[in-house]
DNA sequence: TGCAAATATTAACAATGTTTATTATATTTG
DNA sequence: CAAATATAATAAACATTGTTAATATTTGCA
């Protein structure tokens, strides 16, 4: 039954679809499986037809603003020529665009997996996002010879910690404690990671 | 009344204690309003006599921990010499508390304050925890010519942020897959933070 | 058209946070 | 000491949310 499917597909695009609306705006918070059914146009039960749960439902949500974010950064830094300052700006609008929408990066960091239908999946996907973007430029870097294999393998995962450890005292804990602050310490870090 | 304060703080103590044997061993899921309020030997109503709301109790959890946590790091580290290498172990125990204590680890960097009573107050403790306990040595780094000031100040912070951000990953996505990996990830990170 | 299967919805339940009203206890005062 | 009053503890009740089961509705097709 090929058309089941299609229909299948498309009533599970409703759904994401509000819950993306809804986590881009206002967050999780905003989200539970009334809010995101009825602003499908469903009631609460139907979206237990086609998710095994809410938290299915908003995992789903990760591959689509995954795309959504690096065609967000590629557009922003496309005049930055490519390896090390390329890796300097993919980084710095990669937390840029996380601030602008806090839900997006709840989802991407702090949400509980429990039992997502492709936590193992979805969890790379996340892990791997930054580097995934940078891997071309960190080639440069190699080929440029100014900074050996080893050394990226550790310098990729550190740059990564360092601005999910970053947000994760900004988003949750306020510190620091407005933008301007944090955008400034932002500078600071990665310059200096910079400085090779 | 004198006593009455007395009483009146004794009774929040047996609310917390209960809280932080939870928090301990079960973590956040298994803290709720009747959970702890049975386990302290009262009614879930009794709560409310005391603290604002749960989130509030939770959160006097901080300060203890915190204290018991940097007992539990410096009787681990106290043979090591004064300097980089004790920065280097003090990091490395107090990662090793967190991951012993996920629970711990969700209070301190993820659970969300809401309406906390001392947010600002408490989340500072947390901000500011690894930098009290490393203060003085990261002076004799100083004293010693081979970082200055501006730098300190920078490395401070990225090597929290470091942690934090590993720390992120393995909890909450599973990255990387087992406490094996985990541990050599962070032995990599640590001895290629302390490379100056 | 009428029936079987698929789909959507309503009703209901469980867990949890919180508030209100009531009961039990302690304290003060005449 | 006993009555009046304040204080503390509790039970009952309500709201929100996730989830399931039973019921109603729609749809595809013989």
């Amino acid at each position: 039954m090929e058309r089941k499917k299609i229909q299948e597909e498309r009533m599970k695009t409703y759904f994401i679809q509000a819950a993306k609306e809804m986590l881009k705006a206002e967050g999780i918070k905003s989200i539970n499986v009334r809010s995101v059914s009825y602003r499908a146009g469903y009631s609460y039960a139907t979206l237990y037809n086609y998710f095994k749960d809410l938290n299915d439902l908003i995992f789903l949500c990760v591959r689509d603003f995954q795309d959504e974010c690096e065609r967000s950064i590629l557009e922003k830094i496309k005049n930055i020529s490519d390896g090390k300052e390329k890796i300097h700006a993919i980084t710095k609008s990669y937390v840029e665009y996380l601030i602008e929408y806090p839900g997006i990066f709840e989802l991407f960091f702090l949400e509980k997996m429990n039992n997502a239908g492709n936590k193992k999946e979805i969890s790379e996907l996340i892990y791997t996002f930054l580097d995934r973007i940078c891997e071309k430029h960190w080639n440069v870097c190699k080929e440029k010879g100014i900074i050996n294999s080893a050394q990226v393998e550790i310098k990729k995962k550190q740059l990564y910690f360092l601005i999910v450890g970053m947000l994760v005292f900004f988003e949750n804990r306020n510190q620091p404690s407005n933008y301007e602050e944090f955008i400034s310490l932002l500078d600071s870090q990665l310059d200096n990671f910079f400085e090779w």
